[in-house]
DNA sequence: AAGACGAAAGTGGTTGA
DNA sequence: TCAACAACTTTCGTCTT
């Protein structure tokens, strides 16, 4: 029997799930969720169609008022759009002056949808957040968040003096730290066309001006993602997390990187189990220096007591 | 040969006078 | 504005597996 095998039976002591016979084990946002099918908490979420129907009863009609609002669109998608085909509301062909005419109102109504420079600047600027968003693999929420802290950094008049693209990367670096979701400085610079530098300069005078309560990155953010990417089975990425909770209430976190800190508890959970993974493999995920997984490791170890030569998981971690 | 270790010097950002 | 400072990186020689 293994580490990884016997862990298990400790962390869970909730119980089963009704849909499935799964175990519960708690996610990293707090959420009771099933291991086997995904459910959080008893409660399967409804992914059908949320049409509601007014008349016969039939379901043939599906009547519902647009899509909700967003911040990703310049006009945050309240507007009316003109059909490009020439059909009439029965698919009949529309022809000869009146075709003309709507052509013509096709036009003018485009025009109407982007009134002044302003929203020009900010359809462009949305549209390099999409791309951004999108190379980071972002999920939308963050996208939104970002979109909604670019509108506010514009309406503060704070793109003066900086570049549009500054400003969107830092956004989206923000939006990213406050989802519980962070990503470095060197990320976004990797993918933007700003350096890191700039990026930081730019989202902290965001953070200044429009007050954002944007609290340090926790290192249990990272854990995800570092596992991830070195396709870490959830068993690894569930204790790094245990260990992370352990080792928050000592002194070693002050002032360290949290980067640093997450690879170095991935490092260790890695170690502990099967599926081990070398501190060069771990520091090209994290970004950060094997040298500094090293001092983290000899650190953490020392705080929970754990044997750095052959970690094994400590009394501390099982309940 | 690859991985881990740790010393020493260098870098970039923060802090406090 | 500048120097001190801590964290982190880079580099490299050595030890272990």
């Amino acid at each position: 029997m293994t580490n990884d095998d016997n862990w298990n039976e400790y962390v869970v002591d909730m119980e089963t799930c009704t849909e499935c016979n799964g175990q519960f084990l708690e996610n990293y946002v707090g959420e009771l969720e099933c291991q086997s099918c995904g459910i959080i908490d008893g409660q399967a979420l409804d992914t059908g169609k949320e049409w509601r129907v007014f008349s016969d009863g039939s379901g043939a009609n599906q009547e519902r008022t647009g899509m909700a609002p967003t911040w990703m669109l310049h006009d945050k998608g309240l507007t009316t759009d003109i059909d490009w085909r020439n059909r009439d509301h029965a698919g009949g062909r529309i022809s000869g002056d009146f075709a003309k005419r709507l052509r013509r109102i096709r036009t003018q109504h485009k025009r109407t949808r982007i009134r002044n420079s302003t929203e020009r600047n900010l359809v462009s600027a949305l549209s390099e957040l999409n791309r951004l968003a999108s190379q980071m693999t972002l999920p939308q929420p963050i996208r939104e968040e970002a979109a909604y802290i670019y509108r506010k950094s514009v309406e503060a008049k704070l793109v003066r003096g900086r570049s549009i693209e500054g400003v969107v990367a830092a956004s989206l670096y923000a939006a990213c730290r406050m989802r519980g979701n962070p990503r470095t400085l060197d990320e976004v610079g990797l993918h933007s066309r700003t350096g890191r530098k700039e990026i930081g300069r730019t989202f902290r005078a965001i953070r200044r001006e429009l007050g954002l309560d944007v609290s340090p990155a926790q290192p249990e953010g990272y854990i995800p993602r570092f596992c991830g990417d070195l396709g870490l089975p959830a068993n690894v990425e569930g204790r790094a997390l245990l260990i992370l909770r352990q080792v928050s209430d000592t002194s070693m976190m002050a002032g360290r990187g949290p980067t640093g800190i997450a690879a170095a508890a991935v490092y260790l959970s890695s170690r502990m189990g099967e599926s081990k993974r070398t501190q060069r493999e771990v520091s090209q995920a994290a970004g950060v220096t094997e040298v500094t997984i090293r001092n983290r490791y000899r650190e953490i170890c020392e705080a929970l007591e754990i044997d750095p030569e052959n970690p094994t998981v400590p009394e501390i971690l099982l309940r």
